[in-house]
DNA sequence: GTCTATATTGGGATAGAC
DNA sequence: GTCTATCCCAATATAGAC
């Protein structure tokens, strides 16, 4: 199952990688408002005519960070469904994704880019293929036949659907607040909703 | 458990409310971005100015914006919680939520000022405040008695967090695809495995 | 490809008339 | 309390030198 996109880092010239990690430095820290055109010069050090040299506009640029955060998301948890077989494949990768809420700037300014993606209807389709290809690579690896009866398929679907809406959740209470909240905890929680209902969901496929 | 906000609409001046509801529609349909002095006199017929004069600057509008969508949240879900007991609460209060995800603009802008907020000392310390309430109402609405024991209240706070989660979560994913995003199918899987997991939360407590 | 200088726009805020 | 007029600033974008 490919990702969505490939690396749009790949390729890209050194002045346009300093500007794109520049961007998502000053994102991630300081939020999309802060996002101008003066700071991605100072932080990145190139000259501010350069992001419409090599981006267009503005916009072009947020839509090459966009795809950069699908680019690292999407690899970052492929990586975690890998390896693994059987029952500790579950709590693997509940523990992976866990490590990486609490990394401080994962989701590389996503939160801050989501309404703006979410009103572009481009970058609005951009964040569709990112939850297809989130809830197949799930479907996937909950070990769901292509070919299931569709009533099936549905219920299975809104259960990968349903993980990555807690994962994204589990996500903005742990930036909202960053010295009280118990991420842990919460994972523990699902982990152990999962066991419970798991023969419901894959009878005979595990 | 009394909401962490009075009604910040009551005993407001009718210009100010006027700016407050013409500034919630400006941010539901158009976004952060679009919410500029300009545009809200254009929306709510008075004049720029009165937006200093009532809030002392955009900052201070925004955060009455913030309250104002904290306020109503607060009292639309614990609407859902009252007048039901037993086996249908569970069943009545999914059934409430998953229909308020559906309705378009509610949240009233929550995700857009969500990262602005996140980042703003005052405004965060609402969120937490938001969130506290909201844990509290659910831990209450589960039939956890305040002297628990502390291991199994950790774990139940932490079933309550990764509820709420999934409702923001899936909040999310069906405003990014409305046309295709199965949010009932979602919460029929949530309801599905927290009934599967009743008894180990809540031990002779129903 | 890089950079300077500048054009242009639109934002937030406020002084002061009414 | 309301409104006009204006100030100041910051932002994007680009023309054109190098």
């Amino acid at each position: 199952m490919p990702p969505p996109v490939g690396d749009p880092q790949h390729g890209l010239p050194p002045v346009a990688r300093a500007i794109l990690d520049a961007a998502q430095k000053i994102i991630v820290d300081r939020g999309f408002n802060a996002l101008t055109l003066t700071a991605i010069a100072a932080e990145s050090g190139e000259n501010k005519a350069m992001v419409s040299y090599y981006f267009g506009n503005k916009a072009g640029l947020v839509a090459a960070m966009l795809e950069a955060i699908i680019h690292d998301e999407c690899l970052a948890i492929a990586a975690q469904v890998e390896g693994t077989t059987g029952e500790e494949r579950l709590h693997r990768l509940l523990q992976g994704i866990c490590a990486m809420t609490l990394t401080p700037g994962f989701y590389r300014g996503f939160f801050d880019i989501l309404p703006h993606a979410m009103r572009d209807p481009a970058l609005r389709e951009r964040l569709i293929a990112l939850y297809e290809w989130y809830i197949a690579v799930e479907l996937g690896w909950l070990g769901v036949p292509d070919d299931a009866e569709p009533e099936r398929h549905r219920r299975l679907r809104g259960l990968a659907q349903l993980i990555a809406a807690a994962i994204d959740g589990l996500g903005v209470q742990a930036r909202i607040d960053r010295e009280q909240f118990d991420v842990a905890q919460a994972y523990e929680v699902l982990e152990l909703l999962l066991r419970n209902s798991w023969r419901e969901f894959a009878p005979g496929s595990r």
